[in-house]
DNA sequence: CTTGGAATGTCAACAAGGCTGACGTATTAT
DNA sequence: ATAATACGTCAGCCTTGTTGACATTCCAAG
C-alpha cells in the first residue's frame, strides 16, 4: 500500500512469471501426455481430489471453464475409471465427484513430480522468501478466486 | 538447501501458483481478445519489444514452442503491421524483427494493465515479501530458461 | 568450384482444449 | 402448474500447440 515498485521489478517480476509457470508444469505435462491426458485433466484430478464428493458446479467454479469444456475432461476420466460420479442423494440434479484408487494413484503421481521440484525451490529460497512469494501470489488473484483458495487452504488433509 | 516445506506448504504453494496465473493473464487477455489476438501474440509482441532486432531462432529458445506455431503469430502481426520483419545482413536466411509504432503501442497498453495487476499486488505485500516472490520463482524455472531470463534482466532499457 | 549437409524459415494438416449457442432431461422451488 | 436449477450433449468455431514436407541460404569438404 505504501510502496512504488520500479518499472524494471515489474516487468522481472512478469518475466519470472512467464518462465517459472513453464517449470512449474513441465512434470506433471510429460507424466500426462504419456497417458493421451492434457493440463485440463491434471487440473481435474487435482481438485475432485481436494474436495472429495463435490459437484461439477463447484468444479466449474473453481476452474473457470465451461460445462461443456469440462464435461469432455470429466467423460474421460470417467471411460478410464479415474473418477466416479454418483448421483446426489439430497438433490438427484446434481452429480458429486470421487477419484478411484487408479485416479488417486495418478494423481499422486503428478502431485510428487510437481511437489519435487517446488520443494527444491522452497528449500532453496528459504522460508522467509517462500512466505513472500505466498503473499504476493495471493493478491495477485481475482477476488473471487482468492475467496476459492482460502476456502481450498482451510480445508482439512495433508 | 537446509529447509523442509511441509506437504501442506507445498500444497498452497501450487494452488497459489494456479489461481495467480489466472489473474496475471486475465487483463491482458482481455485486450486481446478484442483485437482477435490470443496470449502467443502477447509473448510474442513481448519479448520482441525487449530484444528488438532479435532473430525468429533466438525466439524460439525463449518461448518454448515450435517454429511453426511462432511462425503462425508472427505473420499475423506483420500483416496487421505491428511486426517487422528484416532478412538478415549478415545471414540472408535470418529474419530479424522489430516493433512498428502500432506494435510498440499494443505491447504498451497490454503491458500497462499486466503491469497495474502486479504493482497493486507488490505494493500491498511489501518489498521484503516481493524479494521472496522473485527468488523463489527463479528457483522454480528450468536452468535453461533461467539463463534466458538472467539475459533478459541484465539488458538495458526502462 | 561444386556439392552436400546444416540452419532458417514457410506452408499444410491435425489435435487438444478453450469458447458460444441450442437443446433435452431430471429435479427442485415457487 | 410453472419456472428455475443442475447437468449432459451435439454442433461448430478459434487459438495454439504438434509433425511432416519443402524452399532457401550458408558453409565447409572434397
Amino acid at each position: 500500500m505504501t510502496d512504488d515498485p520500479s518499472a524494471r521489478d515489474l516487468r522481472r517480476g512478469i518475466e519470472a512469471m512467464f518462465f517459472a509457470y513453464r517449470g512449474f508444469t513441465q512434470d506433471p505435462d510429460r507424466i500426462l501426455h504419456e497417458r493421451g491426458y492434457g493440463r485440463a485433466h491434471h487440473r481435474a484430478l487435482h481438485f475432485v481430489d481436494r474436495s472429495p464428493g463435490t459437484t461439477v458446479n463447484n468444479l466449474l467454479a473453481i476452474l473457470g471453464v465451461t460445462k461443456q469444456s469440462l464435461n469432455r475432461v470429466l467423460r474421460a476420466l470417467i471411460e478410464d475409471g479415474l473418477v466416479e460420479s454418483r448421483v446426489g442423494e439430497k438433490d438427484k440434479r446434481e452429480r458429486h465427484l470421487w477419484l478411484t484408487g487408479d485416479g488417486r494413484a495418478l494423481q499422486l503421481e503428478l502431485n510428487e513430480v510437481q511437489s519435487a521440484r517446488v520443494r527444491a525451490a522452497f528449500a532453496s529460497a528459504g522460508p522467509e522468501a517462500v512466505a513472500g512469494f505466498q503473499t504476493v501470489l495471493e493478491q495477485m488473484m481475482d477476488e473471487e478466486l482468492h475467496d476459492h483458495f482460502r476456502r481450498l487452504s482451510d480445508l482439512p488433509g495433508a
